[in-house]
DNA sequence: TTATGCGGAATTTTT
DNA sequence: TTCCGCATAA
């Protein structure tokens, strides 16, 4: 057999990771080491070298993205499709097993996904209907808290109320929660999770069954994984199948959504045979890049030393800018890339990411006001944008009449003149009787004995039942057409002023022809429909489309994760900013904040810019922060300070720092001192801070008011 | 039922 | 600043 292509482009701890034995394997990756190479080649080993089925391997990753891109690798690899191998995230794949087996799973086989917005409004409703005012029962908490509870695997009756009021509370709300969901058959993200872990659990023979299908079980970001993520793939797990995962500590940034890096421990004591492999050589960057981020995330405590290196080249200084304000600093930024495109460079190589994504407006100003083409990462998917959601509610509550999610959403949308009353009632009626809001208004509406209390609910009962009818044996993209028809979103929207009506319009028509050429084989027990919903809720689809246009790409560093670009702008990098003022206190949220300098920094290939502003427009306040702690965590050696052009009062700020010791510095002014600014006018010294350049003042101006000046810039006359 | 205005809050995001 | 939810008015 000729295993060439599969062990030919790796190095040797790599080809390590990948011809291993079936032995629980923990692969360090860190990044840019060729990590997904690793995982797809290991899973080409399996399949080619040790003649193991794909049908017998499980991949797990995170994002439909990575999965596509997996098996894609995978079939390029092998030069054969790998339509039977399971591969998918862990919702997909929890999914499935949840369609396969809903009776086992004590769900109802036509179960519909909720996403976070339906689960949402669910809560909002439930807060509402329980007279609860929402100062003190933030809907936002009470799904943070069902969702992390879920995440650990707890149901409402297993969580230790610890006799705290407010915990008893919340435990209550969620179990309201759920009964809610039950009722209408609706499964959220986290309980695809908890019920399929719940499944296997509680059905050993079932289980036994799936262990000796999975010989290997192989989990790509292993760092991100959550409790119940961690305890399925214990579970599934069995004594005779072996476990490869993947994964680095340094990027581990979604601590805050349950991710626990602690699990590459776990892992350890739960598989005491398990071997590790850290790749540590770096494909992507360049020597100094990678001495910046070893430097910055060495900072971090707790660490399993590791250290990326290169055999390339040295390359360029990291470039650090401080501009004077997030107007300069965009400008700086899109003069950079405008020099890189005089070089014969593509747009679509630079990136500019940020903290926040509030940061991208001053970016976007200067994009556009350069004529630049961008691309903004993130924001609304496809099936996330409202008209597609409330066309997917027609088609949820034609099939599903006891969906009280999609009941909610379009009942009065177009308005149709069931108000706030009538819902009321409906709801009440559910709630005393035990019914859905479907079966509770039809029972109403039948029950009025004047016969136009209800009219308008009758209306829209009729309405509903005529489309099931009419469209009953029409295909998908058929009936969806009908239904927005029939529905009267399309005149609701034609009548929305601007241009937004419209591309809601034509986003209805991409619903369609998205339906048209959907296409599954459907070997699990779901109707074709149910699917398509499914797939919806899944995978919201693509981000915005433009991609095609060579532009600069924008985005957090959250969503910079796995992408790598020749030249990388990282804006903001002020205190308060970056590291966020929120994480700044504790060591924990500090380290994580690190972690995302790390994976920020080494997604850049050949050049980094570092840029700050010394003066920032935040919500409407201008706001003045120190520069980064991160960037003082890169050696000197390795940066290239950039001064800014002189225009007059302005000078290298930046050099100075170097030169002023920060303790010794002291203010010029006092408290009560009166001052002059030649735009501001005459005014009062009320406070001061800082020290050094950073030094600034407050100052109350007789009239425009109270403002704080940076005293390097302001040029204040002083009395 | 819709329009308007106020107050408060404003990381990061996949499924 | 901007977005949201809520209350009030039209």
């Amino acid at each position: 057999m000729d295993v060439t292509p599969i062990l030919d482009s790796l190095n040797e701890p790599q080809r390590k990771a990948v011809t291993g034995p079936a032995e629980p394997m923990l692969v360090i990756a860190g990044a840019g080491s060729g990590k997904t190479r690793v995982l797809t080649h290991r899973i080409a080993w399996l399949i080619d070298v040790e003649n193991i089925s794909p049908h017998n391997l499980l991949a797990v990753t995170f994002t439909n993205k990575a999965a596509k891109e997996m098996r894609h690798r995978i079939e390029e690899l092998l030069n054969i499709p790998v339509n039977n191998l399971w591969i998918g995230t862990f919702h997909g794949i929890a999914h499935r097993f949840l369609r396969r087996h809903a009776k086992e799973a004590g769900l109802e086989q036509s179960f519909q996904i909720i996403d976070s917005d339906d689960q949402l409004r669910i809560i909002k409703r439930l807060i509402k209907s329980l007279g609860l005012d929402d100062d003190r029962h933030n809907p936002k908490e009470i799904q943070y808290f069902i969702n992390k509870q879920k995440d650990e695997g707890l149901r409402a009756d297993q969580i230790d109320n610890k006799n705290d009021v407010d915990l008893i509370h919340m435990i209550k709300l969620y179990q309201q929660y759920q009964d809610i969901c039950n009722q209408g058959s609706l499964v959220d993200f986290a309980e695809l999770l908890l019920s399929t872990y719940e499944l296997f659990r509680d059905n050993p023979q079932l289980l036994e069954k799936y262990h000796s299908t999975f010989k290997h079980l192989l989990v790509d970001e292993f760092q991100d994984t959550n409790s119940i993520q961690y305890a399925l793939l214990r579970l599934l797990t069995g004594v005779k199948s072996t476990l490869f995962a993947v994964g680095d500590e340094d990027q581990s940034i979604y601590r805050w959504r349950g991710a626990k890096v602690e699990h590459i421990a776990q892992f350890q004591k739960d598989f005491p045979a398990t071997k590790i492999i850290t790749l540590e050589q770096n494909y992507r960057s360049t020597a100094n890049i990678l001495k910046a981020a070893n430097a910055i995330i060495t900072k971090n405590e707790d660490r399993i030393p590791k250290e990326l290196w290169t055999d390339g080249e040295q390359g360029e200084l990291i470039k650090i800018y401080a501009a004077f304000n997030e107007r300069d600093e965009a400008n700086f930024i899109v003069n950079r890339i405008s020099d890189w495109e005089k070089q014969g460079n593509k747009r679509t190589e630079a990136a500019i990411i940020y903290r926040s994504n509030a940061q991208s407006r001053a970016l976007e100003e200067a994009l556009i006001s350069a004529s630049m083409p961008y691309r903004i990462y993130g924001g609304l998917r496809f099936f996330e944008r409202s008209e597609i959601k409330d066309a997917l509610a027609y088609l949820r509550l034609v099939s599903h009449k006891n969906d009280d999610a999609s009941f909610e959403r379009i009942v009065n949308k177009p308005t149709r003149g069931i108000g706030a009353k009538a819902l009321d009632n409906i709801r009440k009626c559910a709630k005393d009787n035990n019914l859905s809001l479907w079966k509770a208004a039809c029972f109403l509406a039948k029950n009025d004995p004047t016969g136009t209390k209800y009219n308008k609910i009758n209306h829209f009962i009729s309405l509903i039942n005529r489309m099931d009818r009419e469209t009953e044996s029409l295909e998908i993209h058929d009936k969806i057409d009908h239904l927005i028809n029939l529905s009267e979103l399309i005149d609701l929207y034609q009548k929305e002023k601007g241009e937004r009506g419209l591309t809601r319009i034509e986003n209805l028509e991409e619903l369609v022809t998205a339906a048209k050429s959907f296409d599954v084989d459907n070997e699990d027990e779901m109707t074709m429909l149910d699917a398509f919903l499914a797939h919806a809720a899944l995978e919201s689809g693509e981000e915005q489309a433009g991609a095609w246009e060579d532009c600069v790409q924008l985005m957090t560093m959250h969503s910079a994760k796995g992408l790598e670009f020749p030249l990388v702008f990282m804006c903001g990098m002020e205190d308060g900013l970056f590291p966020h003022q929120r994480n700044i206190l504790d060591s924990k949220t500090l380290q994580e904040e690190r972690r995302l300098c790390y994976v920020g920094i080494t997604r850049a290939e050949q050049t980094l810019y570092l840029t700050f502003a010394e003066q920032r427009r935040l919500h409407g306040q201008d706001n003045h922060a120190p520069p980064s702690r991160f960037m003082a965590e890169i050696p000197s050696e390795l940066k290239d300070e950039i001064r800014q052009k002189a225009t007059g009062h302005y000078q290298s700020h930046i050099h100075q720092t170097k030169k002023t010791p920060a303790s010794e510095a002291k203010l010029p002014v006092q408290l009560g001192q009166r001052a002059h600014h030649k735009k501001f006018g005459p005014g009062i010294i009320l406070a001061y801070e800082g020290q050094g350049v950073h030094a600034r003042v407050q100052v109350n101006f007789e009239n425009v008011g109270t403002k704080w000046l940076v005293l390097s810039y302001a040029n204040l006359e002083l009395k």
